[in-house]
DNA sequence: AGTACATTATATCGATCGGTACAGAAGTCG
DNA sequence: CGACTTCTGTACCGATCGATATAATGTACT
């Protein structure tokens, strides 16, 4: 064991409460006194652990994509590109209306409405969602590739779609809407899918 | 006239200058400094004539509803739901992605990622979110009883879905997209569109 | 000219922001 | 038992936040 007065306080587990506060909140407008408030630790315990607040942001995203976000999850191994894309949908409106985390996708919350000084957050966010439609364009790409998709699809517009509908949906769900009619907004935007020849 | 000094600025003109602000960072990361440098006007110049920060964000608020959002232009007088809706969109996107405006929508940007101080703020821009809907879902109802849309459409939800992708194409513009890339979406996602029996 | 009055610019207010110095407390080593 | 190391709690740092007190400036009315 290292020597020393050990930690009062699980790194997880403050890190969990932390990503929540981020995630309802948003980067800048999550305090310091906030995330001490949520993490049950004092000012300085938080700095040892963590770095600073764009530090623990970073470690907060992390969590969030790894252990939250539908793009960690295995949306792209459905069958067919129709049924992956609509798991990707449905598993972001779960996720954005789920009854013990905040509303709304962290992706988005702190996409917007920033100021200057987080200039590196902006970037970090931007970096993620790129991953997210990257994810989304190899998988229509593939459903090319299957025949579930015509020939002639452009996939990039597709993949696109696909994000702004994500994107949408997060917002309506932040702005209160249940996942019921996230759901129903959903079956309609896959009425868009194009159909197999 | 009125006796005393007279004002050395435009409000008019100010007050666009504090939209363009606010539009681009948000409610919260827009700062007074900030303001008022764009402006080019001093902080108690600014307090006289507008109140507060608050005041002067719903004076912006006004100003952004009535004569930039899409909402406010004739939309709704298309001839046909399909063509309305297609024409709300289409004027989000060029709102969106306008050379000599920020990017994105202030009704979605000021929306999320906000801390405590502004409980009034979200609640006038959910309200005036609200009542973008609510013109959507009018529109959307005429469309039925016109007859073109079947009869058992839902209109509620296929306004919401509109509101999705709405929602959705602010922040993909504000994330960089152009204007090509919102209109494509939007080409897909009018593909959505019930066809008429 | 002189008074009244609204706007201007400077300088500053208390509160809060993110971030830390410092001393005491709680462990492992010898 | 100390010596050493790491964490905890308090109290505080300079910077910035939104908002103002105060006094100088410029216009209209008498």
């Amino acid at each position: 064991m290292r020597s020393g007065r050990p930690r009062a306080f699980d790194v997880d587990e403050a890190l969990r409460s932390a990503l929540k506060v981020f995630w309802s909140k948003g980067y800048e407008g999550a305090s310091m006194a906030d995330l001490t408030e949520a993490m049950g630790i004092n000012r300085p315990s938080l700095y040892a652990a963590f770095g600073n607040k764009e530090d623990l942001f970073m470690r907060a995203l992390d969590l969030y994509v790894q252990g939250f976000h539908s793009a960690g999850s295995g949306f792209a191994e459905e069958p067919t590109a129709y049924r992956a894309i609509e798991a990707f949908l449905r598993s972001t409106a779960l996720l954005c209306s789920g009854p013990s985390t905040p509303r709304g996708c962290l992706l988005v919350q702190g996409a917007l409405a920033v100021g200057d000084s987080s200039e590196s957050v902006r970037e970090a966010l931007a970096a993620r969602r790129a991953a997210v439609l990257d994810a989304l364009t190899q998988r229509v790409q593939r459903g090319v590739e299957d025949g579930d998709l015509p020939a002639d699809t452009d996939v990039t517009d597709l993949a696109q779609y696909v994000m702004v509908t994500n994107n949408g949906l997060a917002v309506q769900a932040a702005g209160g809407a249940t996942r019921d009619e996230l759901f129903r907004c959903i079956d309609i935007a896959m009425r868009a899918w194009p159909t197999a020849r």
